[in-house]
RNA sequence: GUCUUCGUAGCUCAGUCGGUAGAGCAAUUGACUCUUAAUCAAUGGGUCCGGGGUUCGAAUCCCCGCGAGGACACCA
C-alpha cells in the first residue's frame, strides 16, 4: 500500500516536472522564435496556451473511431435512425464560426463532413472557456476526434452534431486555402513543385490526387491478382548487381566496403529471373524498382517500377494475348469498362489489339517499305524524315530510330509494334523465318511503349556472340551497350526451355490509367533537386565574440546568419538597425554601442 | 545538355512608362445560436529567389547563379 503511494508521488512529480519543462521549451522557442512567419508564432503560441490550460495538444492514446465521412453520407440519406452515436477522427479543414455556434469541415481519409458545434452543449455550466477558448480558437489543419451524432442542418446538408470533442494533434504550419463551391475550385495548390516536394500538403489539399494513388495500387493489385491466379510465382532478386544488365542504360554505381567491390543499382532483372526459369521455376514474375542513370523528364524517372515476367514454354505471340487481356482486365478493375480518356482521346484497351511488324508500322506511316533496304539506303531514308544520324548507327538502331520519329507518336490505340532488328534486341530469339529480325515486341499506346517482351533468347552460343557484339558497338561510341555477364551465359549452357518474357512499364500505364501526364504524378516523392538550404551558424559561434544571447535571433531576423556575414556589415548602420528591432519587438536587453558592435567585428577571425 | 517560360505576403495572384509594394483568401481582434467560397468592421503581415551591374532611383532594364515547368536531346 505504501508503496504504491509512493510510486503515485512519483508519478505525479514526473507528470508535472515534464509538463513545466515543456512548457519551459514552448515559451523559449517562441521567445527565440524569430525566424517563424507571423502565423507560424501566433500557432505555437496557442499550444503553449492550450498546454497550460492543461490541454495536451499530443495525446498518446488511441481514439476510438467507428465510422467514416464517406459512410454517413452514403448511408445516413437512405436510413435517418442510422449514425446516432459516432466517434469520428479528422483535420479541420474549413472553419465558419457564427458566434456561439460553429460548422467546421472535418477531413478523414475518404473524405469531408460537416460538424456543427453550439457553445452552450459544449459547456453547459458557467463556464465557456471550452468553447470560448479552445474550441473556436482550433486552426485549420489541427486534427481532432468528435463524438455526437448525426442529422441535417436547415439547409440541408448532412452533418455531425458534436457532442464532445478532443484536440488529437495540433497543427503548427498554415495550410494552403482552397475553396470550392458548385464544384469550382478557387485558389488551387498547383505549384509543381511545391506539390512535389510536399507531397504530403499536396494530399491534403488535392483530393483528386489521392485517387490517382489509389488507382495506382489498384492497378498493382490487379495485375499481381492476375498472374497468381495463372500460378506464377512472385519473387526477389538483386537490387545491387555486381554487373548491370538486361537494358541499354546507364547505371548508378555504389560502393560495397566490406567486400570493397563496386555495386551497381539494377536496370532491368531479366537476367536474374531467367536464371530461375533455368532453375526449374516455369513462370516467375518481380515488380521492380529499377534504377537509370539518364536524363529527367515527363515521362522519365531515375527510379521507377517495371513488372516482368518470364514463363516457360511459351512464345511472344502468347505472350501479346496475355499481355492485352492483362491490361484490358487491369482498365475495368479501375474504370469498369475497357474504355479510359486520356488527354483528349479515349483509349480502348478491349483485346483484340492492332498489331503491326516493325516494317509494316513504318510503312503504314511513310509509304515506303525499308525491308529490302541496305544499311547506306536505310541511313539516307532516315535523314529525308528528319533523323539524325551518325556513324555509331547500325542497321537495327536506323530502322528503331526510323519507327520512332514516323510512327511511335501516331500510335493512340493500343498497338503491337512486333518483329524487331536484332541488333537493338540483344536478348532475344532469333525470328523463327525472317532473318536478321528478332521475336520481339512492344504494346505502343497513347504514343508511347508501356511493355517490352520476347521469345527469350536461349540458344547460348548465340546469346555469347550478341553480346559480344554489343560491346563492338560499345568501341563505337554507343555507350548503352552492355557488359558480357559470364554467369548468365553459364546459366544459359545448362539449358533454359523455350521462354516468353515481358517487362512493362508500372508508372507508364498509371500514367494512361489516370489520365497524367507526367510521370512525376504517379509518384509520390518524384526526384528533385534539393531545396536551397540557408546557413546559419550556431550559437556558440556568436558567443564566442561576445555577443549577448538575446542578440543572436535578431541578428538572425536581419539575415546576419554566419559571422562572415556579421563582419560584412557597416557598423553605424547595424547599429541604427539592432537599436529599431530592439524597438519595435520590445526587446528586454541593454542598447548596443558603436563601440560594442566594433569589438564584436573586430574579434571576428 | 540546349532552348524557353516562370519565381512578389501562409496560399492564389495583380503590379502600367523605372518613381512610397497591392488584392482576395488565410491570420489577429470584435460582432453574430443552422452556416457553407458564411457575413460585417478594424488590424497586423514582404530577403519582390540569390548575387552583381546600369540609374538620382530597380519587383520592373542588363549580366551571372539557384530552383521549377514545358519543348528538344538523351532514354529500345
Amino acid at each position: 500500500m505504501r508503496f504504491s503511494n509512493c510510486l503515485r508521488i512519483f508519478y505525479l512529480y514526473h507528470f508535472y516536472v515534464k509538463n513545466f519543462q515543456y512548457l519551459c521549451t514552448l515559451k523559449m522557442k517562441a521567445d527565440m522564435g524569430l525566424e517563424l512567419t507571423e502565423q507560424e508564432q501566433i500557432r505555437r503560441d496557442k499550444l503553449a496556451e492550450f498546454t497550460e490550460m492543461g490541454i495536451n495538444a499530443y495525446p498518446a492514446e488511441l481514439y476510438e473511431v467507428n465510422v467514416t465521412s464517406k459512410d454517413i453520407l452514403e448511408k445516413y440519406p437512405q436510413d435517418n435512425s442510422l449514425f446516432q452515436d459516432v466517434s469520428i477522427a479528422g483535420r479541420i479543414m474549413h472553419q465558419r464560426v457564427m458566434g456561439a455556434v460553429s460548422f467546421y469541415e472535418l477531413q478523414d481519409s475518404v473524405g469531408k463532413i460537416q460538424i456543427y458545434a453550439k457553445r452552450d452543449e459544449l459547456c453547459p455550466g458557467e463556464d465557456k472557456s471550452l468553447y470560448n477558448k479552445v474550441y473556436k480558437r482550433l486552426d485549420i489543419g489541427d486534427i481532432i476526434g468528435v463524438k455526437g451524432f448525426v442529422f441535417t442542418t436547415q439547409t440541408g446538408e448532412i452533418s455531425i452534431h458534436v457532442k464532445e470533442f478532443k484536440l488529437l494533434c495540433k497543427s503548427l504550419r498554415p495550410l494552403p486555402i482552397v475553396k470550392t463551391k458548385d464544384d469550382k475550385v478557387y485558389d488551387a495548390f498547383q505549384d509543381p513543385e511545391q506539390r512535389y516536394r510536399q507531397r504530403y500538403v499536396d494530399l491534403i489539399v488535392n483530393p483528386h490526387v489521392k485517387e490517382t494513388f489509389i488507382k495506382r495500387t489498384l492497378l498493382v493489385n490487379t495485375m499481381r491478382d492476375f498472374l497468381n491466379k495463372k500460378s506464377y510465382l512472385e519473387v526477389e532478386t538483386p537490387i545491387l548487381q555486381p554487373l548491370y544488365g538486361g537494358a541499354a542504360a546507364r547505371p548508378f554505381k555504389t560502393y560495397h566496403n566490406k567486400l570493397d567491390m563496386t555495386l551497381y543499382l539494377r536496370i532491368a532483372n531479366e537476367l536474374y529471373l531467367k536464371r530461375l526459369i533455368v532453375g526449374g521455376f516455369d513462370g516467375v514474375y518481380e515488380f521492380s524498382k529499377d534504377f537509370r542513370n539518364e536524363g529527367m523528364s515527363r515521362f522519365h524517372n531515375p527510379e521507377f517500377t517495371q513488372m516482368e515476367l518470364y514463363v516457360a514454354y511459351k512464345d511472344y505471340y502468347w505472350m501479346m494475348n496475355l499481355v492485352e487481356e492483362m491490361v484490358g482486365e487491369i482498365a475495368v478493375a479501375l474504370h469498369g469498362t475497357t474504355k479510359v480518356q486520356v488527354g483528349d482521346n479515349i483509349i480502348d484497351f478491349k483485346p483484340p489489339w492492332k498489331r503491326y511488324t516493325m516494317y509494316e508500322a513504318i510503312e503504314h506511316f511513310t509509304g515506303t517499305d525499308i525491308s529490302g533496304m541496305d544499311e547506306e539506303e536505310m541511313s539516307r531514308f532516315a535523314k529525308s524524315i528528319g533523323v539524325e544520324v551518325d556513324s555509331s548507327m547500325g542497321r537495327g538502331k536506323l530502322i528503331d530510330e526510323i519507327f520512332g520519329e514516323a510512327c511511335e507518336s501516331h500510335l493512340i490505340q493500343p498497338t503491337f509494334i512486333y518483329d524487331y532488328p536484332v541488333e537493338t534486341s540483344p536478348l532475344a530469339k532469333a525470328h523463327r523465318s525472317i532473318p536478321g529480325l528478332t521475336e520481339r515486341f512492344e504494346a505502343v499506346c497513347n504514343g508511347k511503349e508501356i511493355c517490352n517482351a520476347y521469345s527469350e533468347l536461349n540458344d547460348p552460343i548465340d546469346q555469347r556472340a550478341r553480346l559480344e557484339d554489343q560491346l563492338e558497338l560499345g568501341k563505337r561510341g554507343d555507350n548503352e551497350s552492355m557488359v558480357v555477364d559470364e554467369d548468365f551465359l553459364r546459366a544459359l549452357e545448362f539449358g533454359m526451355p523455350p521462354t516468353a518474357g515481358l517487362g512493362i512499364g508500372i508508372d507508364r500505364l498509371s500514367m494512361i490509367m489516370t489520365n497524367s501526364a507526367s510521370i512525376q504524378d504517379v509518384l509520390f516523392f518524384p526526384q528533385m533537386k534539393p531545396e536551397p538550404k540557408k546557413i546559419v551558424a550556431p550559437d556558440e559561434d556568436f558567443l564566442q565574440i561576445g555577443i549577448e544571447k538575446a542578440w543572436i535571433p535578431v541578428l538572425r531576423k536581419l539575415h546576419i546568419n554566419t559571422l562572415q556575414e556579421l563582419k560584412e556589415q557597416n557598423p553605424n548602420q547595424l547599429l541604427n538597425q539592432l537599436g529599431g528591432m530592439r524597438k519595435k519587438l520590445k526587446l528586454d536587453v541593454d542598447t548596443v554601442t558603436l563601440e560594442k558592435i566594433e569589438n564584436w567585428i573586430s574579434k571576428i577571425e
